[in-house]
DNA sequence: ATAAGAGCTACAGCGGCTATAGGTTCAATA
DNA sequence: TATTGAACCTATAGCCGCTGTAGCTCTTAT
């Protein structure tokens, strides 16, 4: 019986995280002491590592739990989870051609700096002015870091 | 003088963003009609596009309001910005690496399906078992669509 | 004068966590 | 056995960058 903050340890994630998972129903309740702290056997410890891993492959939550769902049910054709893995690689082929756009627009915006003064900046001229981009590099862009 | 709904349509963004920008005092408080209606200068069209634009090359809101404060001093040099937007490149290439490291992966699990039975699915055993990655492809990944 | 469409404020919600406050329980030591 | 201190508990708010809703008021064309 694992405490909640050595399965944190132990998957890589956070203590507030997996009890966010249970809220949402992505974990189930585990045990709980007399004292009413959770306690998780070592199908929580595979089910939890099975969603931090996907998530670590971009899954959605959503998605994770479809596949969960999918994987009770053994006899079944895997087509479907072929399905969301498939959705997944084009979601994550087309998050890479936009950002190499974006990333071609960047270099071509500070190679055309030659360092002078703030009036002058290519940088801001091309940020003020779209026609001067080669591409379309439409939105959607951001995806700020996790921890 | 614009109306707000014009401004959206010219710059892309949605009447409510525009609101948000001002809530958050990237975008000025324009003037008010006697009835207490938004109308904008050219200035503000302006400012909105440059906001957008930025955007859409994936700067933060903080990143822009940086380089907003910065083109307001013509005079200085402009290393702050060429380092703003250095940043922002190698934000964007560090994205790419990732997920190039996660279309591996993805590929490689689709790629050992032979489309059995889910109690066979290489795509689960994979997602279950870490230690069958080639990559590390530790966090953060995911950034689904806006709009 | 009317009516449609666009504007207004205020607030809640999205995904996926993360942080905080203020309290309780567990387990190892004295 | 009593005491400590780390780890646990719940509840709630906040992060980013918007987006959507409800319930009004204003503008403008007919």
């Amino acid at each position: 019986m694992l405490t909640i903050g050595t399965l944190a340890t132990r998957t890589g994630s956070k203590v507030q995280t997996i009890r966010y998972y249970e809220q949402i129903g992505l974990m189930p309740e585990p045990e709980r002491t007399e004292g009413g702290q959770r306690r998780y056997s070592a199908a929580g410890l595979d089910r939890l590592a099975f969603i931090r891993h996907a998530r670590d492959l971009g899954f959605s939550l959503d998605a994770i739990r479809e596949l969960l769902g999918l994987s009770d049910r053994p006899d079944q054709s895997c087509a479907d989870i072929d399905a969301i893995a498939q959705r997944q690689l084009k979601d994550v082929e087309a998050r890479i051609i936009r950002l190499e756009a974006l990333r071609g627009e960047l270099k071509r915006m500070i190679g055309q700096c030659s360092g002078g003064v703030v009036s002058q900046c290519r940088v801001l001229e091309v940020l003020r002015d779209h026609g001067e981009c080669l591409s379309d590099h439409g939105r959607p862009a951001a995806d700020p870091p996790r921890s």
